[in-house]
DNA sequence: TATTGTCTGTGCGTTGACGCACTTACCGGA
DNA sequence: TCCGGTAAGTGCGTCAACGCACAGACAATA
């Protein structure tokens, strides 16, 4: 077995970092501490998930993947939340994957466990339920965003979701990737960075790209990121 | 005080209608029969609710509000359902607008009665959150089609989610308004309600639909409608 | 019957995004 | 040092949806 996670670590997620301490010590002994690669599946779509996730430096995107392959983003989740909300809900699956967007860590738990504790119905239950409210905002507002707003300003809007979650300015993306995200061409990608390039809010070479003007970014974005931000303060601030 | 619904009125709203004898038994006396217009505003973004409707025949539509007036329903609730998911979620207040689609009946209760069967944590506690993760799977598959898919086919997948919700064949509703729930140009939708006429799957006179063909409409629906479809029936079905 | 308001249909120029094909740039082996 | 693979940039024709303007068509009411 590996080893069970040391509380500082659990405290960087932001769920666990408010949960009573009565409930981080029985938690404790469950978590495991584990780094996830670029690209790691950690489940498929109507897959049964084995474990919750609460990244740390981690950040995972919800995708779905229509038959004909395009894909499309429709959350993501860092350090502010969990991956695997159907566990608790009680659907035991989604139609969705969960793929990792950025390298980084994540405390993982077995589901088992992970009802356990929620069906306790103390605050970690409340939190885990506020933040599902929190991430039904995010995926409504990506749905109202893919409807009404250019590439440019879901760009923007990525980017900046992306940013909050991770713990530097730099974003290992390439465009291709991105682009799947979105679920727009990948030179809609390159022309939308290449604005935002030229007006020096960003900085990109061959998958390594650089927030340098996060102010800027925010004077070109689309409502829809303000919305689900201040939910996500309301929320679980 | 208004009269308390009967328990027949009560079954026909499918979530009321799994619940423990018990649970029903607690509910009903604070269970309110009331009829909802076209167009009636249940709460505004931001609003506190003060009850949540269990509907039995009438449609309600979640919008969201753009700044500037242009408008995009991220998800549709009817007898499957209930409107006010964040009174037990915790958050008491959503960004969106909840406005009746179709006229018809529901079944009201206080949102302190609602939270407080809820918090008993019996059979209406894990269904409200059965439905809750099936209305995320709606709101994802709202942000999928919204960006891969056409305005016909949207047409199509908003037209078979309230077929599902009505008691008839019936659709009272003009392009205008369909033009505002999808976020499209109302031209859009006379285009492509033509469409759908000349194959006979629909006739429409002045904001007086009806359905002739389903089958036909399935035929020409994207596949986010089964998907949606086919997560309703595994998580309440 | 005339009038008014609402709903639907149509035409036309514009545009944002698409699909495809290709070039350029860069990086890491062999 | 050359080469192959990958990432990013560019050009071009196409198309779906947009915005706008306006013309019927129908219903309700005076």
């Amino acid at each position: 077995m590996a080893a069970s996670a040391t509380k500082e670590e659990a405290l960087q997620n932001h769920l666990l970092a408010v949960v009573s301490d009565e409930e981080l010590a029985r938690l404790l002994p469950n978590l495991e501490l584990v780094t996830l690669p670029l690209g790691k599946v950690l489940y498929e779509s109507g897959e049964k998930m084995d474990y919750v996730y609460f990244p740390t430096t981690a950040i995972i995107s919800l995708l779905y993947i229509m038959e004909n392959g395009s894909t499309a983003e429709i959350g993501v989740i860092g350090k502010d939340g969990l991956v695997g909300i159907a566990i608790f809900m009680g659907g035991d699956t989604t139609p969705n994957r969960a793929v990792v967007q950025s390298a980084g860590m994540t405390l993982k738990i077995k589901a088992a466990m992970m009802k356990d504790e929620f069906t306790r119905g103390g605050r970690f239950h409340s939190q885990c339920l506020r933040y599902t409210q929190a991430l039904i905002t995010q995926i409504s507002q990506t749905a109202v965003c893919n409807r009404l707003h250019s590439v440019d300003q879901q760009l923007c809007r990525w980017l900046l979701l992306s940013h909050d979650r991770l713990p530097s300015d730099r974003i290992i993306m390439t465009q291709d990737l991105i682009s799947n995200m979105l679920g727009v061409r990948r030179e809609g990608v390159t022309h939308a960075a290449k604005r935002l390039q030229k007006a020096g809010y960003i900085s990109y070479v061959r998958g390594d790209m650089t927030i340098l003007d996060r102010k800027g970014l925010e004077s070109s974005v689309c409502e829809c990121y303000q919305v689900v931000r201040t939910e996500y303060d309301r929320l679980l601030g």
